[in-house]
DNA sequence: TAGGTGATCTTG
DNA sequence: AAGATCACCTAT
């Protein structure tokens, strides 16, 4: 359960199959050896070369989107809202700019870190649901941008099993600006869990 | 439910 | 060069 993701799980062309099985998968950071460590439990998927919602659509490459034209299995990180910072996975193979957006975590390990960094003292969705909760809580912001997520500050491992039966696929959160994409069921979740953001 | 905040992209 | 927009959060 601790084995790091490898290149092959990343560059496989499908990413609404990535994003379902990212969900279960443990995202670690380490800073400072400050570890923090996730269950992912809600991502969103997004491709470039055909979905309105997309940074990169329609395979449109700028300073920002460049990352998501790399290969699978690096970090695509921006900042919105003047305030928060979003984390992504890139996926697919060089050329295809396809990521998924972590949209929210349970806390696995160093969750007094998370409190710190969150400025709160709470155990429940609002200290990791909602993907600028979690970025803050693991400490993760644009100076990441394009880390390699086999690399030792951040990386994902096995985590736990989570069957289909469990998965919960629905619209994605803040798309309306997509057209008809605003409808693609591309957001996953584990049914019941927690900390899935609202 | 509204306001905060600044990078990014378009000319709204 | 300026203005709208934005894969959101917090406190009212």
């Amino acid at each position: 359960m601790n084995n790091k993701l490898n290149k092959q799980f990343y560059t496989r062309s499908n990413v609404t199959d990535i994003a379902r099985d990212l969900l279960g998968k443990f995202l670690w950071t380490n800073f400072d050896n400050n570890i923090t460590v996730g269950k992912i439990v809600e991502t969103e998927a997004y491709c470039g070369a055909t979905d309105r919602a997309c940074h990169a659509f329609p395979d449109k490459r700028t300073e920002r989107t460049e990352v998501m034209f790399r290969e699978g299995g690096y970090a695509y990180i921006y900042f919105v809202y003047g305030m928060h910072h979003l984390f992504n996975i890139v996926t697919n193979v060089e050329g295809r700019a396809d990521a998924v957006l972590i949209r929210a975590i349970e806390p696995v390990e160093g969750e007094d870190i998370m409190k710190t960094r969150r400025s709160v003292d709470i155990s429940n969705r609002l200290l990791t649901g909602g993907p600028a909760r979690l970025t803050k809580a693991l400490g993760i912001d644009v100076s990441h941008n394009n880390t390699k997520l086999s690399s030792n500050t951040i990386w994902l491992t096995d985590g736990e099993s989570v069957s289909e039966d469990q998965i919960v696929a629905t619209t994605r959160i803040g798309v309306d600006y997509a057209g008809d994409d605003a409808y693609l069921p591309w957001r996953y979740y584990i049914k019941g869990n927690k900390y899935v953001s609202k």
